[in-house]
DNA sequence: TGATTTTCTTGAAGTAGATTAAGTTTTTTG
DNA sequence: CAAAAAACTTAATCTACTTCAAGAAAATCA
């Protein structure tokens, strides 16, 4: 009787706005595992929910990345900066991506890269230790993790042969006719580089002057 | 007894050349995660070893990738054909290293690279299917290959990142620094591409006439 | 082993895109 | 709303590489 009480409770709170954010990332584990309505709860028992502003940084060169993100709203980037002192944006992620430095995180040591948020953003997060509780709890999300990083890397791959093949030209096109509407939310020199060329490059691109 | 019998049997396999080569995969996996004897005797039944020749294609552009590799000796690459008719290598694989496209073994979709042995090889293969069936019969077995894919990963960003940061001498001497020992087993050629800049540029290098 | 194929080298000429620097437009902030 | 900061544009100059062409060396094959 108490237990259900505590349900009746825990459904109410469904009702609000913080719930239907969480439920994004609930969704996006369904696509891939089942999950009945009590593991979601435990699941997202896990996770802090967080808001951040625009150019926030969520992990900084140097520092250990003891985070993984999921995107409920908003966009984030990795980026380093490069010797010339600029950044380049080496990732972008929007709603139901997560973003972390894997390796940081894994192996606890320091991240090569920055993460920042580029727009006002509402995230989920997760800690080392929590995941890894929450993991040994619920093994099956074990195949959910997988099924992301097989996305992540093939997206990465993909990425590597553009870099290798389209001129900068074919490139900055491609993205635009992949991407029409997230072009229109990063400002264009994050996106001159993530796609390796110049600001002043992409400018001329932009005015057909190439 | 039977059951002795068939066990006494399966000891004598393992003093096998063969078994030796398949217990570098039982080695890697527990590596990660735990596995029983019996465990691993059922998952090698899950492949198959082939001996591959130099130059064989193990998958072609166009074709859906429908197995994965696990290279016990010898080295693979993964390679694309630019619109000049370049051979460019994405990535190479030696010993204990997962080899295959990901997102075509995953989507059954046609494949965008070429998957090439370029030494005298011996790998593991396995089907989708088989492989789904293994992580039915065997669900800890996501966790190996999540890892897996968390360190691939985490190599394809750090190499796009020195793609954006270095320069082409830089990144030839970071990776000579990096795999001595795997540069002599390469073609200069191959590894230029590799690296994103052109076999004579590389000569070039090399004769530090740059 | 000699013949063939593959890989590597060298130098001259060309180019995709970077750099620099200054001005303009847009967005954000108090 | 004005002021400051952030983002974008333009044009001149420069350079890190590519491309081309031809020959030399090394590896493979019959």
């Amino acid at each position: 009787m108490i237990w259900v009480a505590f349900f009746m409770l825990s459904v109410f709170k469904i009702d609000s706005y913080l719930y239907f954010m969480n439920s994004i990332l609930i969704a996006h584990i369904r696509k891939s595992i089942d999950l009945n309505d009590s593991e979601a709860e435990m699941v997202l028992s896990y996770f802090d929910q967080q808001t951040i502003r625009k150019k926030t940084l969520l992990l900084e060169e140097g520092h250990i990345c003891n985070k993984q993100y999921f995107i409920l709203k908003g966009c984030l980037r990795s980026y380093i900066i490069n010797a010339k002192g600029n950044e380049q944006t080496l990732q972008f992620g929007i709603e139901s991506w997560w973003v972390t430095d894997y390796m940081s995180f894994q192996n606890q040591n320091a991240s090569h890269f920055f993460i920042q948020a580029i727009e006002n953003s509402e995230v989920l997060s997760i800690s080392k230790t929590a995941l890894e509780e929450l993991l040994s709890q619920l093994p099956k999300l074990e195949r959910y993790f997988k099924l992301t990083l097989q996305k992540s890397f093939g997206a990465a791959q993909m990425r590597i042969k553009y870099l290798f093949t389209m001129t900068a030209e074919e490139r900055y096109h491609h993205f635009n006719d992949s991407f029409p509407d997230f072009v229109q939310r990063v400002p264009q020199y994050m996106l001159a580089s993530y796609l390796d060329f110049s600001p002043e490059f992409m400018s001329k691109i932009r005015a057909g002057k190439i």
